[in-house]
DNA sequence: AGAGCCGGTA
């Protein structure tokens, strides 16, 4: 939609200079201050009116160079295919005759004033955008980009220029594009130009020219600003040159130039993808301290940097101040906190928040469950993460791979088989994705750790099918699998093959061929010791001594060693299994030293305490042999405390903890129960205390008095 | 004419 000064016999002898002079593109620029004091001053019935179509371009043509021919055809286009914005002017009543509909008034301080001028801008950045698609488009020579700017005239407007060169992509062009401009124009304030050149550069992620283009304006002497500043530093910071941010950024000052907000807010963010966060953080404190105007972007960046350094409650913190500066969170700070609970592996923190976000009225978005997911799926709180699963359906947001496979891994994890099937069904289903190698890991792992050796072995077809390798985690599961289904054969089969394919045997690998041997009939176990000793001779040099003839010391000293050379987290599953493989062949004193190794080193902790009223055995992530073993060294403590004359408590309780482990409906409290009736031991089930077995002093008495020590374990 | 919230797993 056009507007244009009504006609010349309108206007008053005064006005009539100023209305010839104003050329289509100052009509473009007219400002809602200036027009009115133009139309206060200078006549008494300066109206603003509609012209139709046909009289738009019969008007205007006299005027206009090609450039607004066809800017204001495609506005005339405009107007006549949506002919109903005339018809809502504050003019049009619905009664008005069919002579007034082709003009009508509008007050040029009006809201439709404004909104016309919006669009007559629109409609003319439109065009300068598409002259910079055939820029970007055209031979990357002289000849043809100044053919296709010779459209804009022979004058080209520096602002049009700044236009067309911040919406080009073609770096090359661009230049091309610039150097036209140089020569057509005298720019009054030519870094712009430089600036929005360099803004292309970005775009195609090319530091180095950028780089290049920056030096060449600083040669000329035109002066950076911090507009250039900031653009170089984050084009360094989107090319991963983050050192080259620092250098450009310590170099403003040598031109003059102050940092502001801006540009702190892209440094915070250059030094914390640089991994420097202590200058992130200490440019944050002198934001703080020098108050200046910290936006939501720069505090939601500031908590990405403390969530992926590990510090969390840094991450809080500056939540914390947020609040006390009276700066109102908004969602995507809420998902970036998220973000950060679920690597801190806070689930109940991530809860809180959630709950926090919705009460105070803001809706999640995919960004925000994709975030509970992670934290709840990292956790293992599957119905959380289940609930967030079947919301997320509900509302039609599809998840991605990597969604899928959190997913997966936690049911893999807790052995929820039923539910894994289901979200697979799902994730072949969808349109946006499909299964890679982690989806297929975790349906194995799922088959395997159930012992379903043709589904896991069928799993393992489907995706050699769609093109992946087997990987250590792959291997790892069959060797439990078949280790759980007493195929020692195919165990050693699945280890050559991953000695073929070049993969070196991890500690986690190996304690799973440790796992294996635990559930291994006894004239079984060379054919496992000979693969533990390929895949880490340190370990098959232990378990076999261990089931040697050499004394407890020299197992002592030589577990030991391997125990330093372990990683931590697999510590205790090394330990147990290894205990469980004594307590398997009967051999107690050896599954003794084990024990109190374990103990020494700290694998265990607390596993007897005493407490005036109780004492207690807590056997919480102990294997059934460790537990076992655990039981019958407390049992000789008990008896050598009354032999020493020392009182029994009213009460002696054993932990075994909820039960609640995966792939066992019954965990060690199911199994220890029975142990304990074989025993004869006086423990009972506590009804309120979940996972614990508990007797009085009289009871315990007479039990430990009852009992000879060496055949407990052997039960 | 400037930053950038968009997520990445055993």
């Amino acid at each position: 939609m056009a507007f244009h000064l009504s006609s010349p016999s309108n206007l008053c002898h005064d006005c009539q200079p100023l209305c010839n002079s104003i050329s289509p593109s100052h009509i473009l620029q007219l400002t809602p201050s200036l027009f009115s004091w133009r139309a206060r001053n200078f006549c008494h019935s300066l109206n603003l009116t509609f012209l139709s179509p046909s009289q738009t371009r019969n008007s205007l043509s006299s005027h206009i160079r090609p450039l607004q021919v066809s800017l204001h055809d495609s506005v005339a286009q405009e107007s006549q295919a949506n002919p109903s914005t005339m018809q809502e002017s504050p003019a049009s009543d619905g009664k008005t005759n069919s002579s007034s509909k082709s003009y009508i008034w509008v007050n040029p301080t009006s809201p439709r004033a404004s909104q016309l001028r919006q669009k007559s801008y629109d409609a003319r950045y439109k065009y300068l955008t598409k002259v910079s698609q055939s820029l970007d488009l055209c031979n990357p020579t002289e000849e043809d980009v100044f053919q296709v700017l010779s459209g804009l005239g022979e004058n080209p407007l520096e602002q049009d220029a700044v236009i067309v060169l911040n919406n080009m992509e073609n770096p090359d062009n661009a230049l091309l594009a610039l150097k036209y401009f140089q020569l057509k124009l005298k720019p009054k304030r030519e870094v712009i130009l430089y600036n929005v050149t360099l803004k292309v550069f970005r775009k195609s992620r090319n530091f180095n020219r950028a780089e290049v283009l920056l030096e060449e304006m600083l040669k000329k002497g035109i002066k950076p600003d911090n507009v250039t500043f900031s653009t170089i530093i984050s084009c360094a910071r989107i090319c991963s040159l983050p050192n080259k941010a620092v250098e450009w950024f310590e170099k403003m000052p040598q031109f003059g130039c102050n940092p502001d907000d801006v540009t702190y807010a892209a440094m915070i963010d250059a030094y914390g993808r640089a991994g420097n966060i202590d200058m992130a953080l200490s440019l944050y404190d002198r934001a703080r301290t020098e108050k200046w105007r910290i936006d939501l972007v720069t505090f939601s960046t500031l908590i990405r940097i403390y969530g992926m350094s590990g510090n969390f409650d840094g991450a809080l913190n500056v939540y914390e101040e947020m609040k006390a500066l009276g700066v109102k969170p908004n969602l995507v700070i809420y998902n970036t906190l998220l973000d950060a609970m679920g690597r801190a592996k806070r689930p109940w923190q991530a809860k809180s928040l959630y709950k926090e976000m919705t009460t105070k009225g803001y809706s999640p978005n995919w960004t925000t469950y994709a975030a509970l997911l992670r934290a709840y799926g990292r956790a293992r709180y599957a119905e959380d993460a289940l609930n967030v699963y079947r919301e997320m359906k509900e509302k039609g947001l599809e998840l991605n791979v990597v969604l899928y496979n959190t997913l997966l891994a936690m049911c893999a994890d807790l052995g929820y088989t039923d539910e894994a099937v289901q979200i697979f069904e799902d994730l072949k289903r969808s349109q946006t994705c499909e299964p890679d190698s982690w989806t297929f890991s975790s349906l194995i792992t799922i088959y395997s750790c159930c012992g379903k050796v043709s589904e896991a072995e069928g799993m393992l077809n489907k995706m050699l099918e769609a093109g992946f390798e087997p990987n250590i985690y792959v291997l790892t599961s069959l060797i439990q699998c078949y280790g759980k289904a007493n195929r020692t054969d195919d165990v050693v089969r699945t280890f050559d093959r991953l000695l073929e394919m070049g993969i070196t045997p991890d500690d986690r690998f190996c304690g799973c061929l440790l796992n294996v041997m635990t559930q291994t009939p006894k004239e079984e176990l060379g054919k496992l010791i000979g693969c533990i000793e390929r895949a880490n001779s340190k370990l098959g040099f232990v378990v076999k001594q261990m089931l040697g003839e050499e004394n407890g010391e020299v197992l002592r000293k030589d577990a030991t060693e391997l125990f330093s050379n372990i990683s931590m987290d697999v510590r205790k599953a090394y330990c147990n299994c290894l205990i469980d493989i004594c307590v398997n062949l009967n051999l107690l004193e050896r599954a003794c030293v084990l024990l109190d190794l374990g103990m020494s080193l700290e694998i265990y902790t607390d596993i007897q305490s005493k407490s005036p009223t109780q004492w207690s055995l807590h056997l919480k992530s102990l294997s059934l042999g460790a537990a076992l073993t655990a039981l019958h060294v407390w049992m000789s403590d008990l008896r050598k405390a009354q032999e020493n004359g020392e009182e029994l408590p009213p009460l002696l309780g054993i932990n075994t903890g909820h039960g609640k482990h995966k792939y066992s409906d019954k965990g060690l409290a199911g199994v220890f129960a029975s142990h304990l009736k074989e025993l004869n031991a006086p423990f009972h089930e506590a009804p309120d205390k979940a996972g614990w077995f508990l007797t009085t002093k009289v009871a315990a008495k007479s039990w430990l008095e009852s009992r000879s020590s060496p055949d407990i374990v052997a039960a």
